[in-house]
Order: structure tokens, then C-alpha cells, then sequence
DNA sequence: GTCTATAGTACGATAGAC
DNA sequence: GTCTATCGTACTATAGAC
């Protein structure tokens, strides 16, 4: 009765090495994604979190995921709040970008066809951050309820933007909530509940249900 | 540093009673909802998971929202899980009722209309139970994953169902997927963000993006 | 800058009075 | 069936060695 399921490997796997099998553990040289401390605890942080939930998920299991001593942590990002918050700041700085990619010079259908397929792109990309995002962005009370308010009013108003130019007849917010909406959780759905189903035919059926 | 800040008026602010100011406390007679100790444990729970999320609730604080001792919750529900696991299967039975309602005996436009009134009008008349199903819907490997799962496929199904049957040549189960985060997504922004505005004006939006 | 060790607290769950 | 009191644990955060 365990979930197994999805958990599509473990981002590190903690190669807990002691402190000084290398004197010079990090010399910056050029540097990957996930390679670093910080980013090896952000990456760790938001796995977890994706799977758990914030409260679930303690400092010592995201140290051990990535690595690191649970010092390291703090050290990094001060408490367990901020950590989170550092999460979803540069989660939703990478989700904007791309969606104002995706939207630039198109206009009306082109444009809600290309935002809905970089949306999905990005989901099944990063789909730790996708369901940390959607378990979050209803939630009113808590400390990082700003950053919150930022990713739903960047992503809702990218489609906002589309609908108000193209349909303005149409009250751009909640039809633009409405489409994001559509495409996030059949996106979700998709890669949570039949993974195997290639992206084209997820971005035409939410095409199908918002056109 | 602390969170406190918004923690928006406890359902019920403690009581507090003794144990026996009243000798008959539970006459059973007639009993509205929220009544009854198992009841009001649950509507605590529901408003406060709500918020905070799961992890971040105490059973103590559910406990004195509710106006019990904390015994009294692991009498009725013997764990924090099975508590939440109640709330998730008694909220899934009520929705899942509300929208088979909804649809009965229509078919293509007019069921989906149908369908996307009655889901607006119960995230409406319980936006709790609709954040908590939003924020664990899509996350794998905790205690109730199997109720989880019930939800999504009810839920989705429902708006599957209706395609299958009108539009055989989509894909139901994703288009059913993106019609059902469509509403409730738009339902929770509109909660949330901009709770003034009537229904007709969200389901209105939630039609033009879904059609 | 990362580690280990630990302080201090809050939590889930249980036992027993009433 | 609900209460109060408490047990044992696991957690966030800090201090200090290296």
C-alpha cells in the first residue's frame, strides 16, 4: 500500500562523503545546474517538498537528500521558511520567463496554443515545482504569501494578457485563470497519472477544452 | 519571525467548557451540522488544514478550534492521518454526489454547464475542503494516497464521462482533466483573489474558456 | 563554509480519572 | 465518551570545532 509510484529517482542520493576527502571541495570552476551547495540543497528541498508537503519534510531529510550536513542549510538560507521561499522566488522567475517566451509576438489563438504548450513543457520539466506551486498558491496565511501572490498574478495575467487584447469582451483575469487552470491540471494529471502519454496529445486536449 | 499574522477568527474560539457544566451534554435529540463532537472536529480540521496545510496543523490546534481536548480527537479519528483521510473521503462523497446530481439526464453543452455551475457553487459553499483537495491531489506517497486517487478519478470522470459520450473523438480522460482545473481553478482564484464577484460572472468565464 | 553536537521546544499519541 | 496529565520522540535552530 506504499506509494513508489511516481518518485523518479532520487535527485542526489546522498553520496554523504565526510568532510575532507577532497581539500578543495569547490572550486568554482564552471559549474552545472545542480552542482553547488545551494543548488544542491534547492534541489533537493523542492523534491521533497513536491512529495511531502513543507511541513512533512524536515531539515534533516533535505540535508541528507543533497548531501550536505544540516549546518549547511541554515548556513545558506537562515531557516526552513526562507528556504522555501527561495524555492518558489526562483521557481517562478524560470515559470515567468518562459511563459513570456512563449507568448512574445503572437497574438490570440497562436499565442494561448504556444503559452499552453511551454506551460506543459515546463510542467513535465519540473514537475516538483509544479505541484509545490499548485498545493501552495490557494493557501492564505503563511509566510511566503507574497511570493505566492506573484505566481499566480504573473502566470494568470500571461494569459490575462492574450484574452484581453484578443477577446475583450471577455473579463481577461478569470477566463485567463480559467485557461492556466485547464492547463496545469491536465498537465499534472498527465504526468502523475498516465506518464506515458506523449505532450502533443495533452496540449490538444487542453486545446480542445478551451477553444 | 514567526508566522501568526493572518490565522483569520478561529470556526469556533474555544469555549472551553469544563467537563460537566451541562450533565447531558449530547442529548442526540435533533442535531444540525457541526454539531456533535466528531462534527465540529471535523469542520476545525477542514478550515484550519485549509490554510496552514496539513503538516503546519497541530492536532492541539484542532482540538481547542473545535472546542474539545485533544484526547477526544484520537477517541473519534485514532490518528491525525485518519483524521484527514475522513475529511477527504466525507468532502469526496458530497462532491462527488453534487456533480452526478448536476449532470443526471444531460448530455453535451447543457452537462457541462450544469456540471461547472455545481462545482463553482459547492467551492463557494465550502472553499476548505476545495483548497485541501487543490494542494494534495497531486502528491504521491502520503498515509492517503488511495483516497487521493478516489477524488481525482471521480472528479475528472465525471467531466470524462460527459465528453465520451458528446465528443468521442477527444481524448475524455485529459479533456475531462482540463475542464475540471479549469473551473476550479478559476472557482479558487476568484475565492481567494476577487471573492466580491458573483458566480454567474466566474461560471460565465469558465464557459467562454472551456467552449 | 561546512561539519558535529546539542539546546530547547512542540508534537503525536497514550493512560487513567471522571 | 470526554477530560487532564504526561511520555517519548523528532524537530528547528544554534554554537563551536575545523
Amino acid at each position: 500500500m506504499d506509494p513508489l509510484v511516481t518518485a523518479p529517482a532520487d535527485p542526489v542520493a546522498a553520496p554523504a562523503v565526510g568532510p575532507s576527502t577532497d581539500t578543495a571541495p569547490r572550486r568554482a570552476g564552471r559549474r552545472e545546474r545542480g552542482t553547488g551547495v545551494r543548488e544542491q540543497i534547492l534541489d533537493a528541498a523542492v523534491a521533497l517538498i513536491a512529495e511531502r508537503g513543507f511541513g512533512a519534510t524536515s531539515v534533516d531529510d533535505i540535508a541528507s537528500a543533497a548531501g550536505v550536513a544540516k549546518g549547511s542549510v541554515f548556513y545558506n538560507f537562515g531557516s526552513k521558511s526562507a528556504l522555501f521561499e527561495t524555492v518558489l522566488v526562483e521557481g517562478i522567475e524560470r515559470l515567468t520567463t518562459a511563459m513570456r517566451e512563449a507568448v512574445d509576438g503572437l497574438h490570440g489563438r497562436a499565442a494561448v496554443e504556444s503559452l499552453v504548450g511551454a506551460l506543459l513543457t515546463r510542467i513535465r520539466e519540473h514537475p516538483d515545482f509544479a505541484k509545490v506551486l499548485v498545493a501552495e498558491v490557494f493557501r492564505t496565511g503563511r509566510d511566503w504569501q507574497e511570493s505566492i501572490r506573484v505566481v499566480h498574478d504573473e502566470a494568470i495575467g500571461t494569459f490575462a494578457a492574450v484574452v484581453a487584447e484578443e477577446w475583450p469582451e471577455r473579463d481577461a483575469t478569470l477566463t485567463g485563470a480559467a485557461m492556466f487552470g485547464a492547463a496545469v491540471v491536465a498537465g499534472l494529471s498527465w504526468l502523475v497519472f498516465q506518464p506515458q502519454r506523449p505532450l502533443d496529445e495533452v496540449r490538444a486536449a487542453v486545446l480542445d477544452a478551451v477553444h
